[in-house]
RNA sequence: GGCCCCGUAGCUCAGCAGGAUAGAGCGACCGCCUCCUAAGCGGUAGGCCAGUGGUUCGAAUCCACUCGGGGCCGCCA
């Protein structure tokens, strides 16, 4: 916050003549969870008293008298074992509104990002069917922590890694195959390992089209890359457009098929293998487990223990073929390559075991100059009248991510699957949100949108001017209420939030902070029952009715930055 | 066996780059619509922050261990 900054300022001012490193960086200077305590409260003293071997409280009192003259400050006071605790002065908080109002959706970004180039992998699904619940909270989430990066001043790249190129497309060729010959009459069984999903029978209609009878009993390997190719784009085509339901749009569609053949495997390996990190040895047996069946065997190992792992990786199997892990790091390295500052992998808990592998092959090709953070989405557990849903894949069964938003809509479903942090597992309560009520979180922030809106519609129609540049000039003087200042002081709140959520990769601060926003907002709407006072639009005071236009804006710009950086909508009315 | 996450009010969960008397919603109880959307709001009750040690002026927050719950791990992707 604007304010934070200031004060914190003149603290380090306040403290130098004192003869003090002004660099001491566990001096905080943040709002007390008091509010008793005042505005703001800084640790300040008790930290510096301790290095200099002064009495925190007499130090305390020092920073006290030279803050108490800037103009800003209301009121010192010196608490406890030698807190400082300020108390702004009213127009400090009313300056705040104004600029909240001139920079608009702009209020409160953060700029730490500077222009640093992120890329946010995620989603990354098999390209063998629809997406499922669980994607939905991945999607869900590292959109959401991307717009929240871009809004801190990076320059994000969204990014999906296609994994065509693995055993599991083959299964889906012929999974696809069986539904190509059922389209020509016959009857077909699936194996176990296939995929009986409907959503084959278009695909293996469309290859009837395209080519009628020419492959129905066919040797597997005269239809099998055709076939491959042609489900992998179809199932890719299934997955945008269900991104595209959620209003999830990737930047990059990254290819791992296109890594092979084109010598960008052997290249990451090759500079592995520069680094020493290359041999050729036997992997030990897994303790612990049933190890009866354990052969060693002589393969290609990164010794990715150098950087953090517990055991070294196959990138060779036996057969002298690569593991998955190969194309896995020619990916990487093409992302270091590409020249990003930082990267973002977003995965399902299920890859849990794959994180140090990762983190240690970007450690080793980027000579530890690229810092990559993996965030772990927990499972999601929907919930009808209060019990699980069954979600069975095998059966083909499972609950899809299309199913999810046509029953409950984009924004109700990125909502919610934001109200808890990544790596805590979330059940999502069907009942809830078909409810408007204060049950349901989307409805309440949308409700005070809609409500503002409503006012700020309902003032301009009875002659108001409801721009932005209008009300910043309004005069706040005429904003004096407990009720409004607790709007006021929330609203205010938002960028200091705003970069403790960025800074934490916690998308999820902002759903929450939105919540008690609107909280705070439906709370002065019904004080204004009791007292009129407070009623946002009185034709016979016309600047008083500016001032709390531009609180009632000034929340409404907050609550639909907030909504935008979750990728909701704000609603201007409620249907 | 190893690794990851979790354990806070009856329930669902915030808070965790250490800070003062631990918060919210739901549920329970008591109230509030001649007035911009009561699809809402106010109030009351409710806690050994799983446990034990450690670091610190100060710990729900950091560290170690223990106990409980969930998940992952073998040339399958």
């Amino acid at each position: 916050m604007l304010i934070i900054e200031a004060v914190a300022e003149l603290g380090r001012e306040g403290v130098l003549p004192l003869g003090i490193d002004a660099e001491a960086t566990r001096i905080t200077v943040e709002p007390p969870r008091d509010p008793q305590h005042g505005d703001m409260s800084t640790n300040a003293a008790m930290v510096l008293g301790k290095r200099t071997g002064t009495r925190p409280r007499d130090l305390a009192n020092a920073l006290a008298g030279k803050l108490s003259r800037d103009s800003r400050v209301a009121t010192t006071e010196v608490a406890g074992p030698g807190f400082l605790n300020l108390r702004l002065t009213n127009d400090s908080w009313r300056r705040a509104i104004c600029s909240a109002l001139s920079e608009g959706s702009r209020f409160g970004r953060p700029n730490f990002g500077e222009g640093r180039r992120v890329n946010v992998e995620f989603v990354s699904a098999n390209p063998t069917g629809p997406l499922h619940v669980a994607h939905a909270r991945g999607a869900a989430f590292g959109d959401a922590l991307a717009n929240l990066l871009a809004f801190a001043g990076h320059e994000v790249t969204r990014e999906y890694y296609v994994n065509d190129g693995g055993a599991q497309v083959d299964v889906l060729a012929r999974s696809a195959y069986l539904r190509y010959l059922e389209a020509n009459g016959a009857s077909v069984e699936f194996a176990p390992d296939g995929y009986p999903g409907t959503y084959l029978i278009p695909v293996g209609e469309a290859l009837k089209d395209l080519y009628g009878t020419r492959f129905v009993d066919r040797p597997e390997t005269e239809w099998i890359d055709r076939f491959r190719e042609f489900a992998t784009n179809a199932m890719m085509d299934i997955i945008r457009e269900d991104l595209s339901a959620l209003g999830v749009r990737m930047d990059t569609f990254f290819s791992e098929r296109a890594l092979y053949g084109t010598d960008r495997i052997e290249a990451a390996l090759r500079e592995l293998d520069s680094r020493g990190l290359i041999y050729s040895g036997k992997l030990a047996p897994p303790v612990g487990r049933a190890q009866e069946d354990w052969e060693p065997r002589q393969q290609t190992l990164f010794r990715s223990t150098e950087h953090g792992d517990d055991v070294d990786r196959p990138i060779r199997k036996s057969d002298g073929s690569w593991t998955y892990f190969a194309p896995d790091i020619a990916y990487h390295f093409d992302k270091i390559e590409r020249g990003f500052d930082e990267l973002i992998n977003v995965f399902g808990f299920d890859h849990g075991g794959y994180v140090k592998r990762i983190r240690a092959v970007v450690d080793a090709l980027s000579g530890g100059r690229i810092p990559i953070e993996i965030k772990l989405v927990q499972l999601v557990r929907l919930l009808a009248d209060g019990k699980p849903v069954m979600m069975s894949k095998r059966s083909g069964t499972f609950v899809t991510l299309r199913e999810l938003v046509d029953e409950v809509g984009a924004d109700v479903t990125r909502f919610v699957m934001l109200t808890r942090k990544n790596d805590v597992a979330l059940d999502f309560d069907l009942e809830q949100v078909r409810h408007q009520s204060r049950d349901n979180p989307v409805f309440y922030v949308q409700y005070a949108h809609a409500r503002i809106q409503s006012v700020l519609r309902k003032a301009g129609n009875a002659g108001f001017d409801v721009n932005d540049p209008a009300l910043s000039r309004a005069d706040l003087r005429r904003v004096g209420h407990d009720a409004e200042f607790a709007l006021i002081r929330k609203v205010c709140e938002w960028p200091r939030l705003l970069d403790l959520a960025a800074r934490n990769r916690e998308p999820h601060r902002i759903a929450f902070f939105l919540s008690e926003l609107a909280g705070t907002f439906h709370s002065l709407w019904n004080r204004s029952k009791a007292e009129p006072s407070l009623r946002f639009l009185q034709q016979h005071d016309p600047e008083g009715t500016n001032a709390r236009l531009a609180v009632c804006r000034a929340t409404g710009i907050v609550i639909s930055s907030g909504l935008c950086i979750l990728g909701v909508t704000p609603v201007d009315e409620m249907r």
